[in-house]
DNA sequence: GAGCTACTGAGACATCGTGTCAATACGTGC
DNA sequence: GCACGTATTGACACGATGTCTCAGTAGCTC
């Protein structure tokens, strides 16, 4: 679920810093190119604001927790909106979306798992790739009738 | 423990690729250079050898399993002469040590997760950030004698 | 030693992101 | 509604990192 342009707003102003046309047209540009993009994909879609501009943006975003970055397989960037907190992703290779996954369990068996060796973890990145439930099925059923 | 070069070499022939002076070069330096390098650092170690190559090689190492990357909290890269297998990164913010580590729970608890939603791992990457023990210990002794 | 082919070095190029700086627009106080 | 201080902007140069091309070279194999 996407946070409507004015929650996104507000955020911002928030934080201390000021809504401005091309911030705007920035997160307009990013709820239309809905669930990942590229920095590239995104000056693209917001014809008149600077290269500068949408890099600058997305890192303030990040900075507060609105936007987040996903590392594909192939290591290239892309990013995407965020509802805030620690999450990881989940990647898939057949269609490209990109679903946000949070679990407790992770994070407890990581800190255990470091405690033992005595590393202080600060935080951590998780991305997983792979076929999401969709192409998991579809890709199932094509096997089946062979020819 | 790292592989002789004699073991490293031996892998890139297994591999169907031949031995050369600058991959020879370059193996040698990584194992200079230790722990972990950049691109550019291996550059500088091993003269004489083109950048075009340094790049060539590590990507051809890391097809075979003999580098792997390490990315680090602000997301430049870094490589490292890996033993082969899966295995993930813990990174020290303090010193830059980087440490590998695997755990089978760890996989399992990841594909039970993914299974309950669906979705179908093929690889993920799993980066920890934060600091090893001898700089936790040093830290947490500093900390005592304020002043 | 000859020949096939993988490999190399040089350098141009591509991609992605940052730094600089003068100009502009935002929000505030009046 | 207007002036003002400052955050923000756009243009562009720059930097870091990696790829592509292509003629020349060197490793294997026979």
């Amino acid at each position: 679920m996407l946070l409507s342009l004015d929650a996104l707003e507000r955020r911002i102003v928030v934080s201390g810093h000021r809504i401005t046309a091309p911030r705007r047209t920035l997160l307009d540009s990013m709820q239309q190119l809905g669930d990942h993009f590229t920095a590239e994909q995104l000056a693209a879609a917001a014809p008149g604001v600077g290269r500068a501009t949408v890099f600058r943006t997305l890192r303030l975003l990040q900075e507060i927790g609105t936007v987040c970055q996903v590392i594909l397989d192939d290591r290239t960037l892309e990013y995407r909106l965020a509802s805030g907190g620690h999450h990881h992703h989940a990647v898939c290779s057949e269609c490209g979306s990109v679903d946000d996954f949070e679990n407790a369990d992770i994070e407890v068996l990581l800190h255990a798992l470091a405690s033992l060796t005595g590393f202080t973890i600060e935080t951590h990145r998780l991305e997983l790739y792979g076929r999401c439930a969709p192409c998991t099925a579809r890709l199932a059923g094509a096997e089946l009738p062979i020819g």
